[in-house]
DNA sequence: GCAAAATGCTTCAGTACTGAACTATTCAGG
DNA sequence: CCTGAATAGTTCAGTACTGAAGCATTTTGC
């Protein structure tokens, strides 16, 4: 069997799984692109998201929020996080609460806005995410490590310019609202 | 303002939403290349949940459900439901509960095991989805439509590389089982 | 400055999915 | 065949998130 018949065996069982196996002959190019773009995120989410829990009996909400706060030492307001991490606000709270109570995270009242809190990691939030996240770094390097950099470098900028794309098409949609 | 300005202008808006925004600038390039993937499949499908939902009540675990079944004119057993879909058994029973209640569907015995089930469109099941699915492909058509014919390819193309690469590690992890 | 609108956060009921336990049937090895 | 392991499906308690309502504070427009 050549090279190229390995991978299109591969590749063909790979599309018996997720949301690719929803794509037929007839579709469109950006709809078997979306469906594939789907379903290799999805499979790999559920991976990270299954080690983080056994490694670190952690969820993927959880390490985002951390991940968050590590790149603003001087922390964020919860609105803030719940705009980054696009999820609802009351979330954000609930998440907020459990890691203060875990030590991980501490509530700061706002000096300029009484009605906000600024939340900030702990030295020990801090420290014990830097373990977390060099370990999680491993494993996206080791799931990518397939692909050669080149590949990664396009991927990179095509997804920088689809991003590009999203963003000008929520702005002109909300402009005629 | 040139172009090129006014793109990383945007991007930079991007990066500030979603996973994306957990980046730093040391980090490897698989790794900033994983957390946008994350942010732009995050960003479009909750967008387009949203439109499923808005537009005809139903939610993307349904559609897809239905979508699956769609490609499959003769039927599915629950457990391959369950696997292309990647939910769990119990997730397929709920799923094929309200669908069947809303016949959409139904489950007919299997004829060589006892045990399965056959899931099927019923006829308006499969032509309320054609309806919904015609919609949906507009909808990408219209996200992706910035994106030149030759982005597209590529990314499908990498996109591609990447499955072979997630499979291809998974079977190696399970040999050592 | 003052009423009205907007914003930051919390609370809570509702929804969606998981993981594990359970029943019924099939398969595999002696 | 017969027994133990595996598999298909169901049930259910637990978890995670949403959306909407509510309170406190700030901003906006007159």
């Amino acid at each position: 069997m050549k090279r190229d018949d390995a991978s299109h065996a591969l590749l063909s069982v790979a599309q018996e799984l997720g949301h690719e196996s929803r794509a037929g002959r007839g579709d469109h190019a950006a709809l078997r692109l979306w469906l594939r773009m789907l379903a290799s995120t999805t499979q790999i989410e559920a991976e990270i998201r299954r080690r983080l829990r056994e490694r670190f009996g952690i969820s993927l909400a959880r390490f985002d929020f951390l991940a968050q706060l590590f790149r603003e030492p001087a922390g964020m307001k919860m609105r803030e996080l719940s705009r980054c991490l696009m999820v609802t606000g009351g979330n954000v709270t609930g998440l907020t609460d459990e890691l203060e109570r875990d030590g991980l995270v501490v509530r700061e009242a706002s000096p300029d806005d009484r009605r906000a809190w600024i939340v900030r990691l702990t030295p020990q939030g801090r420290s014990g995410f830097a373990a977390m996240a060099a370990e999680h770094e491993g494993w996206i390097l080791e799931m990518f490590a397939g692909l050669d950099p080149k590949t990664v470098q396009q991927l990179y900028a095509h997804l920088g310019a689809l991003r590009v794309q999203l963003v000008r098409n929520e702005a002109s949609s909300e402009e005629n609202a």
